[in-house]
DNA sequence: CTGTTAGCGCGTTCAT
DNA sequence: ATGAACGCGCTAACAG
């Protein structure tokens, strides 16, 4: 592996004067300039980022902590953030916990060990101690998606208490009294928020709320599926469901069709965010929509800022807002069901 | 951020002494030890591995450059990659390609930068230019799951002609004569593969082999959507479909419902690699299954050994073999037929 | 426009 | 059992 001496002696440079050529930092004659590159090209020289970044401070490279990589809403936000990136030189390094606190502690650590620039930070759980392992080492975070209480951060998210509380106004508007709501881990902030939209909605209505219909579990398509049955077997049944994320709505059309309900004849059905096309037989489902590729692009360009700008006066909240989508998974209750 | 000499200063040492304590080399005190290690502790020091890693020309890292991750398929060789990795105290950096040329070689270069210890490679494109990039540097590199031809290189991977051949036997077996095949990109190796197994069985079965059936796209579900539709337009129409992975599938499937027409009633289907319970209706497609997990603990252990023991005689090239799981999507040919 | 000096944080080598 | 000196590859700071 040649190093950058190997280049300023092929060239007859001193080593800075290569140095400047490769990263066009100050004054360097055209001629010298050719000799240089021509001299780097014959000798295959890879620049060692080792070596400039402990000189420099800066590794040009952030992290992309999130909980799971294979739901299209997180490789949508995941794009956003790519995009970000690269248009101000910077490399993502992507790091997927399963909603995992043990995993997260451990990438945390290595990637504050490889000096990574700063945290795009998705946490596992709303705990604070995985946040503080970042801050005590100044490094500049912002979180993502999900809030953490009584911590003053940067944070980027989508509004999921409304979104879930125009959700459920829909179902009411269309008669449905008795819905249930699959939502995901009790401790993670937008499962909170989207049940707590659910709560204010029906109250605001008068309707008692039946806490056998809050059933709170893992946002995957197991879950969704576990939980949508023990609701299903409440009598009276519920009218309508409301599945707190796109894969645990995956979960519980796989339940309805086990029980031969037609949707949206037999119960109507609303989920958060989208799914594509080929995950279910049709993209039929009434939605909350969030900004998920925005979310990304935001977040990794608040947190480049913090980077490239230290200073700055205070903490920014960004909260964006969810987009209704009605579709043919809802309708308004007939006389019978129930 | 504290260094090792603030470190040694608190502990009252030399840095070269904390360095001992925190890696156990070299023999200490059991009471300096105690004062170094409460000192980090109070200290909050975090080493940095670009300085470690500048001067002992190892970075305990190495890449897993691979072409779609929210393939399950992929998810699974990931996570047999990451099991082997961290028994051998090694950190795995998770490079998505799209199968796209150009972000490949991005990643190849910014990770040569990075000076990873080596590469774990499913070439986007059977081209032989990305992998030199990576010999040039002298860096240990296993190819995964694809074939580079007339290239001396590590290589793990599944006999998928072998596969292909079996599935088109148990069709053939079942009296299918016309059997169209959707396959991946032209230019991938396991699609190459799968195309050979699939002609060689039709020609040691008698069969002349229609290229109109034979359709090449990408390894997806939108793809695998375009092929179906395009084979099953052909009259008389193919009574089974080869769908050369389990995305492909998806798609094909999608198309079969669109068209109404049932599985294995009206035509038989069979595919490459399992898909977890969520994403079809049922798990009832014929396949053959690729041992993905072993498939990624193996490659990245051969890895991990080209890492430690640089020395060594001739390359290796490991064959592992699918196995076919015959399920419910596949029938018997009934004379109406065609 | 180009070069010299020095040092980023750490671990190897050799000394004590 | 502990420490001093040195250098990994690169670039900031300061000449000239």
């Amino acid at each position: 592996m040649a190093t950058i001496r190997d280049v300023a002696e092929r060239a007859g440079v001193a080593p800075i004067t290569v140095s400047r050529v490769l990263n066009n930092s100050g004054y360097v004659s055209q001629e010298t300039r050719e000799r240089v590159e021509s001299a780097a090209a014959e000798l295959e020289y890879v620049p060692n980022m080792l070596a400039r970044s402990l000189r420099s401070n800066r590794t040009d490279t952030f992290a992309l902590v999130l909980t799971d990589i294979t739901n299209p809403f997180w490789t949508t936000v995941a794009r956003g953030v790519e995009d970000a990136a690269s248009e101000h030189g910077f490399n993502v390094i992507l790091c997927n916990t399963d909603e995992q606190v043990s995993k997260q502690e451990r990438y945390l650590s290595v990637l504050l060990r490889k000096q990574v620039d700063g945290f795009l930070f998705v946490p596992a759980r709303s705990r604070t101690e995985s946040l503080d392992m970042i801050r005590k080492q100044a490094v500049p975070v912002v979180v993502l998606d999900r809030h953490i209480p009584n911590v003053d951060v940067d944070t980027v998210r989508c509004n999921s208490e409304r979104g879930s509380y125009r959700l459920l106004r829909h179902l009411l508007e269309l008669g449905h009294r008795r819905i249930a709501i699959l939502a995901g881990p009790q401790d993670v902030s937008t499962s909170q928020d989207r049940i707590l939209g659910y709560r204010n909605a029906l109250i605001e209505a008068g309707i008692e709320i039946d806490d056998r219909l809050i059933e709170c579990n893992e946002y995957t398509a197991e879950s969704g599926y576990l939980m949508a049955h023990r609701v299903l077997s409440l009598r009276p049944r519920p009218t309508a469901l409301f599945a707190a994320n796109n894969f645990i709505a995956v979960g519980a059309l796989r339940a309805l069709r086990e029980l031969g309900l037609q949707v949206p004849q037999d119960i109507s059905i609303v989920g958060f965010d989208d799914l594509p096309p080929y995950y279910i037989i049709e993209p039929f489902l009434t939605v909350a929509v969030q900004p998920a590729y925005t979310m990304g692009y935001k977040a990794a360009t608040l947190l480049i800022e913090r980077i490239t700008q230290p200073v700055h006066d205070g903490f920014q909240e960004l909260l964006l807002s969810s987009e209704i989508k009605i579709r043919r998974s809802t309708q308004a209750i007939s006389n019978g069901a129930g």
